[in-house]
DNA sequence: TCAAGGCACAAAAACGATTTCGGAAACGAT
DNA sequence: ATCGTTTCCGAAATCGTTTTTGTGCCTTGA
């Protein structure tokens, strides 16, 4: 009973070609004011509304792009989504988001014939193609961009962590004291190991040498990525020395676990030990804690352009844009 | 040159009819292993990937469902989303997220034929279907479920804030003390209000009659859905009474505006003051406040497997859900 | 030996839109 | 009146699959 309402039955009910029809629906010009009227009645009469897998698969067009993500939730990733949102829209266009959930679904996504890589785009944040699709390949006549990770064969978006590093480095250096790092163990046998943990300390590192001031090389804490593992490191930082310190961590929620610990043996950050996270949380700011805050935002807006880019255009060469990181001087560091 | 490689180029490279590459790829038996073979082979050597478009527009099916959700990156929509996706993936459907983060993205699903209702079934989540689609209507052939929320023409999974409310007032009545209500302040001109806070009030009004204690009506505080609108509730409180009191915040976030302000006041909740929040929000358990637990994740796959069930039969009556929350029981209301 | 049935595959229809091509009518200029 | 030009619209091709129907051959059993 229910069999849809095709163009064909609007076409006939209206007295004229479905061609017409289609004229009317894509507001074609070339149509008499007159028809264009009737189309539309019949149109509404019947209900009509296109079938969109048609149209698809005639204009192999979808108006949208996807979105593959390894999680959703962190804040990192909804600015990320805000940014990459915003521009979509305005260019009417509509975003897929597609998590990466649960390992179950990080299989399902290798079949390149699944749903995310059914739009006209794809942007892959965070995430290595090569580790994603192991043996595969990204579909090759999808356009695609990756946003916060970089890989020679696809246009990228990125925020420089080297240079993050550095201006924590530069930044703890105004006031000279035993200077520690707080580092994440990445396990490296997933898709979503990124390896900017390393890169934020090489720039730090490059900071202290530039002035020529050593990191020992147990002055590294490396810990898990929570706000235990934060804990942890200030237990044994305060083992390793009593005093003044500088303190880096290469997450916010390091430096949250940090700070607590610190407060909790009745240490305040932001004397005697300075402490610089590293995102610029949401709560950061209620904790007076510096941090380097990434271009989130705009990351996502950059590789939403790119994707538009590389849709409307013939191929061109690939794309690498960097953004840079800020600082921000809150009390967790003041000299 | 880049022409996409079809079924036909398998077929001819294969040397068989395309029906019978349509075979061999989905599976069906009548196909000899020798011809099985010898089309496989022709499908690695060209490359070829089917045409998602042109599969979904002949079978009408897409094994993907879409989300559409006011917002990510809360807690609740979190935990939503992974009991969805969770029973989805079990059942080899994929999950498109689309969160309406803007005005304008709003105004673009209120087209019926935008990428969201393009898949074999759609959940809305805390979405009032009417106020979505304003004059519209969901496409009626799609099969929808709602959750968070509940609406007579449709499928629905929710939970019942008024048990919630009821269990968090029988509790707080354990030791008599003047009850205080902290309500949120809806605005009723969006798609997003769902009147759930009035719902917990009112269960919590029932809990306070059945043992004939008056909830005066100036009792009952209303603010904004903000931390903030939390601390000023709790100054309000104060300003009214020393001594011990019993609160219900409807929501959790209130609840640690309160905690926080108490704090400054030097008043730790728990003892005089007791404090019964709502969501149990991921720091509930560190700040030791006593909450109604939803059952978000079961709603999240009840939903799915509700959808999946009226994807795969013909359609049945509705189906109304209605799960019930749970009381947590921590320091801050403890007798 | 022959009819019946099963097997493996081919041929062709169908899905619902867009797009190309071309023709009739209307119109203006000569 | 004739000849372009527009303007409007219809016919038909087309996109890449799946599905239905058909067919030749091989087996089986009487």
């Amino acid at each position: 009973m229910n069999t849809r309402v095709s163009i064909q039955d609007v076409a006939q009910l209206a007295g004229v070609a479905v061609s017409t029809v289609s004229r009317v629906l894509n507001g074609y010009r070339d149509v008499s004011e007159e028809t264009r009227a009737k189309v539309q009645r019949a149109v509404e009469q019947l209900g009509y509304r296109p079938n969109q897998a048609a149209r698809t698969f005639r204009t192999g067009k979808t108006q949208s792009v996807s979105v593959i993500l390894p999680m959703i939730g962190t804040d990192f990733y909804n600015r990320l989504i805000n940014g990459i949102d915003q521009v979509l829209a305005l260019h009417d266009y509509d975003a897929g988001l597609f998590p990466l959930l649960s390992p179950r679904r990080l299989e399902r996504y290798r079949n390149p014939s699944a749903p995310p890589y059914n739009a006209d785009g794809l942007i892959l944040a965070s995430l290595n193609p090569d580790r994603l699709f192991e043996g595969g390949q990204i579909p090759a006549d999808l356009p695609t961009v990756l946003v916060d990770i970089a890989h020679t064969a696809y246009d990228s978006v990125t925020v420089d962590h080297i240079e993050g590093g550095y201006l924590a480095g530069k930044h703890l250096l105004e006031r000279p004291a035993p200077t520690f790092v707080v580092m994440i163990e990445e396990r490296f046998d997933t898709p979503f190991a990124s390896g900017v943990f390393r890169e934020r300390l090489k720039g730090f590192q490059r900071a202290l040498e530039e002035d020529s001031v050593k990191l020992p090389k147990d002055h590294v804490i490396t810990v898990e990525f929570s706000w235990d593992g934060g804990r942890l490191a200030a237990q044994e930082i305060l083992r390793r020395l009593e005093g003044p310190a500088n303190i880096f961590a290469t997450c916010d929620l390091l430096a949250q676990g940090l700070i607590d610990e610190f407060a909790h043996k009745g240490i305040k950050v932001g004397g005697e030990v300075r402490l610089v996270g590293y995102d610029d949380q949401p709560w950061a700011e209620a904790y007076g804690l510096s941090t380097v805050k990434q271009p989130i935002e705009s990351m996502g807006g950059l590789a939403a352009n790119l994707l538009l880019k590389r849709i409307k255009r013939p191929p061109a060469e690939v794309i690498h844009r960097v953004l840079s990181p800020r600082l921000v001087v809150r009390e967790s560091s003041r000299v």
